[in-house]
DNA sequence: ACTATTTTCAGTACAGCGTACGAGAAAGGG
DNA sequence: CCCTTTCTCGTACGCTGTACTGAAAATAGT
């Protein structure tokens, strides 16, 4: 039954209007008023395909989800959430506002199950129980969020901390910064696969071994 | 020389007002005239004291980040590091707009360099150098903030997700999904240091490996 | 064909936000 | 005593999300 007037946009109209928006000019571009007069439609009229901003941005998450690589499984769970990690970063960095959009927000769509799913399959030779893959997962995306961030951030020094950091060093009160930042100038060797390839071959390794006791102190 | 009107409040008095307000109602109850009405002033008059909200944000941070409990540095990393993630986890607990607040924040003060010195006098014993010393930190930092945040969290399941996970594993589309979530109810087994241990542990020992060349397919 | 029903459209309005501006109040220095 | 300096804070502006409301546009039933 298709009584009534029919709708002049369709909620995957609206979602990509902000989506695109969010892409160009950051989160704080996407308002409701906005996203209307970009599709050319009046600020409430959105509210017949979105309940309110939060589930827009549930759904903003749950769209571009579906845009990330499908890996395929290899059956080497290294090889494959290296290669689902990668994937994650690629869309994050097409995304600028998806790290700051994550947290808090709930799943919502059949694309983060999706993704779910598919880390899942990548953990599945490891033997680990459910919620301990899970608890991987969500790891493994958390580290990925907040290296991306830094990544966008670090390019903006901002003047204001490097005076706070050399003051503080020049204090004396911070030896081990001091040296820290002395020390190694590496430049880009910090990158992704090296720092990744750490946190996944670690952490699952750890996780599989079967409890060595604990021979922490204490 | 101290000309002109004294101040009628503090600095500090405005910036713990905030904090207490975010303890008991959330980041968002933060307002300007939410505070300046708490400490019983006129809302334009805390820019005396602060510059702008996003600074109040930074100085409620740093602040709170002076309450981490200063562990003392017993010459083992593990040790070390389990200590400095159990303090900061014991401060975000305590404090739960904390972990929603980190992100996109600036070093502002030296209670947060103060926290890096720790880390840093923790890894000492590693050898690493400076720029990996700081990633691992960002890293265990971040994991910390994430893992609270989900133990915040994950006691409001929230009905409507619950729907779509079931129905999503009776379409069939999600086998290893349906199995992980079949598998184990182990319960609180998934404790805040039987994960720290896995990802500090894991870490620090694939970073202090000497780069065993790169076995992945490529 | 006309009416009733249902759905979408969108203008207006409201409370709340951060904060720019500027006039008044309260102190010390000459 | 006045002048300079500093803090105080009411008013106001533009912006936000969204509740309410009535008009518009489609179909279903008679």
């Amino acid at each position: 039954m298709t009584r009534g007037r029919p709708p002049a946009h369709t909620r995957e109209q609206v979602v990509d209007t902000a989506i695109r928006l969010a892409d160009a000019e950051g989160l704080a571009a996407v308002t409701f008023r906005r996203v209307a007069t970009e599709i050319g439609a009046g600020a409430m009229s959105l509210y017949t395909y979105v309940p309110d901003k939060d589930r827009l941005l549930d759904l903003m998450v749950d769209r571009v989800g579906g845009e990330t690589a499908q890996i395929k499984i290899t059956g080497d769970w290294r090889t494959d959430l290296m290669a689902l990690a990668a994937a994650q970063r690629t869309l994050m960095l097409a995304h600028p506002w998806l790290p700051g959009a994550l947290p808090n927000r709930r799943l919502t769509g059949r694309n983060m199950l999706g993704y779910l799913e598919q880390g899942l399959a990548a953990l599945a030779p490891t033997g680990l129980d459910g919620p301990t893959k899970m608890e991987l997962i969500a790891l493994i995306t958390g580290f990925v969020a907040s290296y991306v961030t830094n990544e966008l951030t670090a390019a903006t020094p901002a003047a204001e901390q490097v005076a706070l950091i050399t003051d503080a060093v020049a204090s004396g009160d911070f030896p081990h910064l001091a040296a820290a930042l002395g020390s190694g100038a590496q430049g880009t060797e910090t990158s992704f696969e090296r720092i990744a390839g750490w946190i996944i071959t670690g952490l699952v390794e750890q996780a599989i071994r079967p409890r060595p006791s604990d021979r922490s102190s204490s």
